[in-house]
RNA sequence: CGGGGCGUAGCGCAGCUUGGUAGCGCGCUUGCUUUGGGAGCAAGAUGCCGCAGGUUCAAAUCCUGUCGCCCCGACCA
């Protein structure tokens, strides 16, 4: 027996034991988070309803719930591109080939993972048509069409949209064949319109991310190795995740003119002469609820951040079927709904302790319990999710209380996201510190950096880490690189990714 | 792509070694009683035993092939 096949064997085994010790309780049961973090993880989408997987491998079905959390993140994101001055549109779903073509970094990129269509009903295509990977080959060709002069720039696009890329390893949200996201495409009369514009939109991530998701991000450059096929530079947010590994969780990329000169974009500038606009592209895909998946979740099941949280309130009678008590929380409902919050009466006819376990699982950020008990003191009870504090709430009271209480969460899982970030960086200010910080467990480690690959294919193959961005904000560890001792020209954060 | 494991009811699994009427728990349906942390009792329904061949009087079980999924590793804009 091999060692890989023991180690399934106690495992399984031991889910067996597991399984039947829980079977009264429930099963339900999820992996607890620090036994084995990726079964945790699939445990907690299938049982929260997040997702069902398809009869397609690496496609999964977005269910009620989980799409609704996708539809709270666009109605924010799309809200700051409009802000922004961006505007939607929508491209055709194939490429071809020819046009995928045209820029040579980009299509030696995507290449490998691209899916094809070659027949149309039974005949054979002329071309062959990808199923698009990402869009600059599209936007590229129609702006080659709408620009002619000066005055047509900027032009600030966006679309919704899924993407197909044909991955070996697939899981849920965070790597599958097809997800959904919003790649926006801009292009500029001048370089630094453009560089600004890239900033910029990595800078919308940020916010969003930190004041929306409570997920605190580092954002910074990728390195050439790591930088997007056919970019001139790619900037990114990365965010940790509770076990310690990074996850890149938005990206923005600067193209120059590159896409421009090979798409063959140019407009009349104000000097009537002809120039090729400048070009940036930024993405964030479903993958962001991976993200929050994996920063905020816990043993009881998912967290949910209030601002994208499909349910933010669940109301849950007790002894419903005494008189009075529905119709208490009915009234519940309608106040917090009046208040403006997202609230669900659950009046199914399951056990209140079996909703509380449901809702949980479910990350829905504050429950209500109401019972004839506190029907009778003007009363109910507010359970926050993170961390099952229980406050008793007076019933004249609620509208200014909840809010506070969802508030006070808020702060609660952006503080613990980031101070599990904090406890798992490494300032490194040579191999040896960097050695022993690898060894100690995943986590963020900082050092200085000459700036050469080499370098960083070292630090890959002696480690098994990579470099997840160099941030902006810059420290000083130490004058010389760990790997080769020459001059440090960055700091660089690296770490194992998902 | 390499190594390992698993496909039996909606879910989790037993049965396979030694061939002989398809099982268990949860869930589901109906009724009654319950309800402040995953309720109880009673009565039900649900299976091309992944698929295709083969051996046999007889295959979930043995043999061959095949497809799918999971884990570990490699790869991964």
């Amino acid at each position: 027996m091999s060692l890989s096949s023991i180690i399934h064997w106690s495992l399984t085994s031991e889910r067996k034991l597991n399984n039947m010790a829980n079977d009264k309780k429930t099963v339900e049961a999820i992996t607890p988070i620090n036994e084995d973090f990726g079964r945790w993880y699939t445990d907690i989408v299938k049982n929260a309803e997040l997702i069902d997987y398809s009869a397609v491998k690496g496609c999964v079905i977005l269910r009620p719930y989980g799409y609704a959390i996708w539809e709270n993140i666009q109605k924010i994101m799309d809200g700051m591109f409009k802000d922004t001055g961006h505007e939607n549109v929508y491209m055709p779903i194939f490429i071809p080939e020819s046009l995928l073509q045209k820029e040579k970094d980009h299509v030696e990129g995507f290449a490998p993972e691209v899916a094809w269509v070659t027949l149309g009903g039974s005949e054979e295509l002329t071309e062959r048509l990808c199923v698009r990977p990402t869009s600059e080959t599209l936007f590229c060709d129609h702006f080659a069409h709408i620009i002619q002069s000066y005055r047509d720039l900027p032009k600030l696009y966006n679309q919704w949209c899924s993407v197909v890329r044909w991955e070996k390893t697939t899981r849920p949200f965070l790597r599958s064949r097809e997800f959904l996201w919003q790649e926006g495409h801009t292009m500029h009369e001048t370089r630094e319109q453009a560089e600004q514009e890239t900033q910029r939109m990595l800078e919308v991530y940020r916010n969003f991310c930190e004041k929306y998701l409570k997920m605190p991000v580092i954002s910074g450059r990728k390195t050439d190795k790591e930088k997007f096929a056919g970019a001139v530079a790619t900037y990114t947010i990365e965010a940790m995740m509770h076990d310690g590994k990074s996850l890149q969780s938005g990206t923005s990329h600067f193209f120059g003119d590159g896409f421009a000169r090979a798409f063959d974009i140019k407009f009349t500038a104000r000097d009537n002469t002809l120039q090729y606009p400048f070009q940036t592209s930024w993405g964030v895909s479903t993958r962001i609820i991976g993200a929050i998946i994996m920063t905020h979740g816990d043993d009881s099941g998912l967290i949910l951040p209030p601002a994208i949280a499909p349910i933010q309130v669940v109301v849950v009678p007790v002894a419903q079927h005494k008189p009075g008590v529905l119709e208490a929380a009915s009234s519940l409902r309608d106040r917090l709904k009046a208040a403006g919050l997202r609230v669900l009466l659950d009046d199914s006819d399951q056990s209140p302790g079996w909703k509380f376990a449901q809702h949980e699982m479910r990350g829905v950020p504050l429950r209500i319990e109401i019972g004839p008990r506190d029907i009778e003191a003007g009363q109910c009870v507010a359970v926050r999710r993170d961390n099952a504090e229980k406050t008793v709430v007076a019933l004249s009271e609620l509208e200014v209380r909840v809010p506070e209480l969802l508030s006070t969460l808020e702060d609660g899982l952006y503080e613990r996201a980031l101070s599990n970030r904090e406890s798992r960086t490494y300032a490194c200010k040579n191999f040896k510190e960097l050695e022993s910080a690898v060894k100690s467990g995943p986590g963020f480690y900082k050092t200085m950096w000459c700036g050469d690959e080499a370098c960083e294919l070292k630090l890959k193959e002696q480690l098994d880490i990579s470099s997840r961005c160099m941030p902006f904000e810059q420290e000083n560890l130490s004058d010389v690189c760990p790997v080769c001792g020459r001059p440090a020209k960055h700091m660089v954060v690296w770490g194992s990714a998902y």
